[in-house]
DNA sequence: GGCTAAATAGAATAAACGTTCCATCGTTCG
DNA sequence: CGAACGATGGAACGTTTATTCTATTTAGCC
């Protein structure tokens, strides 16, 4: 960063959120304490933004109003209107008419195919958001951590984890990334596969499937680190696992959308193949 | 319904975006034509009403300001405010602090995994709006129709499909509906087991796998009905196809979320075992 | 420690907006 | 055909909310 402080200087105003936040970051700790308390308030509610008052704005960052003013126009904006406006179009834009729809789905009466789908869409978007949420970073870093370590990755999970095990398998083929799905057939076990430096994969959902803990009872006697991807509470699991990251599904009826663990497998899978590489 | 038409009388005010969509329903056709006007167009973008103001309002729905107003109070409110704090409160029970801590993952860095976590839900959020707005009811019953009348349900989908295909295979098993998972196994087809009265559902995307269009034309000269679900343009399958359900999924970097397709697959399964139990 | 400049708070002002009221128009029913 | 009622549009009103201004305080600098 080169020397002097232009960034307070007067600037065009940011035209979309992440412009919007970037500024803020620059801003920083080079500002008066009163638009400090602004900046830092804003931060941790943009969203709020788009439905408040100036009122309001001042009255969650503990300063008056005048204060949110110039906090707004050191920003960029001739005023809150102009920086509010720039999070109502955002709003607006990430929710065209998707509501409407949806209830236009819904409402096509109970059984419909088309109320089935708006149902899983809202169970799906609710996982995201729950898995967005809840996302343990740390728990997430050392399973990353531990799985770029393995020389050969496991990978378990039956009945309704097969999907996501065997959806990993193709992602880490396609990446390069030596895997093993154990998906028993022909009623075999590949428990022999288990080599020193491995390590072990394991999808599964409460009730958990006794094949999937019991290769995990295995693999933990053998010395393999465990990484389990489960719901919480994931009591049970906690002798077996070395870590264990719970993502929360939302369910309609008996079945589960998946959308929640295999965006969580995902992104497991390619942090571990880039962390490789380098 | 009984005899009179008590539902335009005063009534307390809907307290939920349901009840108001019931009260809307209630009264569509029995209203005078500029409330008539302000009702077609507040159903159709009920999004908007949160961040409107009444001069919008009435602008897009082609009337003076005061009809809005007569029409807040015929639906029970004391007036565009009430009612527009209820679309507020909808609007900022839904996104909490979500896009707050998407960005937060977002910044942590490239390459980080709880960036990656970001993109994907950001992904699979996208798809399945994407679901919920492009969604063909007519295709969508039309499959089920075809489907329900199957003895046996035939799933292919392989590679990056095969996920998808599996999950169906445990759902119908669960559902006590017919099918067979054709996974390729020992390199074995199933084809014999391909018999009249059955049905074939594929689940494949461009690049179409070699052995799902195999399978489809084999299923079609003999004379079984084939249901396609696929991403657009479908246009090379038109012919070997019944019917096509196209799924538009926003993939993040090489790999797909499968969350759009799930849901609908998931959506197909359910209707498919609900019509034949009745 | 006094001088200068920036920052702050609160009141005053102005704009936007929701709401109400009333005169006019159209419709229906006697 | 005419009276009565409901619907309509527009203007006036009052409230809410953003914005500006200025006296006062605070912080920085010589």
């Amino acid at each position: 960063m080169p020397k002097g402080e232009p960034s307070t200087e007067p600037r065009e105003a940011p035209q979309s959120v992440e412009a919007f936040r970037d500024r803020l970051l620059a801003l920083n700790g080079q500002l008066p304490r009163r638009l400090q308390q602004c900046a830092d308030h804003v931060a941790t509610h943009l969203d709020r933004i788009a439905l408040s008052t100036v009122a309001q704005v001042a009255h969650g960052a503990g300063v008056p109003p005048s204060a949110v003013m110039r906090f707004c126009q050191i920003m960029g904006f001739t005023g809150f209107a102009e920086m509010q406006r720039l999070f109502r179009d955002a709003l607006s834009r990430s929710a065209p008419d998707y509501a409407t729809r949806l209830a236009n789905l819904k409402a096509g009466g109970v059984g419909q195919p088309s109320t089935l789908v708006a149902e899983f869409v809202e169970a799906g978007r609710q996982s995201m958001e729950a898995l967005a949420r809840d996302l343990n970073e740390d728990t997430l870093n050392q399973a990353v951590a531990t799985l770029a370590r393995a020389r050969t990755i496991h990978l378990a999970g039956f009945r309704r984890s097969f999907p996501v095990a065997s959806y990993l398998a193709y992602v880490f083929d396609k990446l390069g990334v030596a895997a093993v799905l154990h998906d028993g057939v022909a009623g075999l076990g590949h428990r022999s596969s288990l080599r020193p430096g491995d390590a072990l994969l394991a999808i599964t959902f409460a009730p958990y499937s006794e094949e999937t803990l019991a290769l995990a009872s295995h693999a933990r006697d053998s010395g393999l680190p465990v990484v389990v991807l489960t719901d919480p509470p994931a009591s049970q699991l906690a002798g077996i696992a070395d870590t264990i990251l719970t993502v929360t599904e939302i369910d309609f009826g008996a079945f589960r959308s998946l959308s929640a663990v295999i965006a969580l497998a995902l992104s497991l899978a390619v942090a571990v193949a880039a962390r490789r590489e380098t």
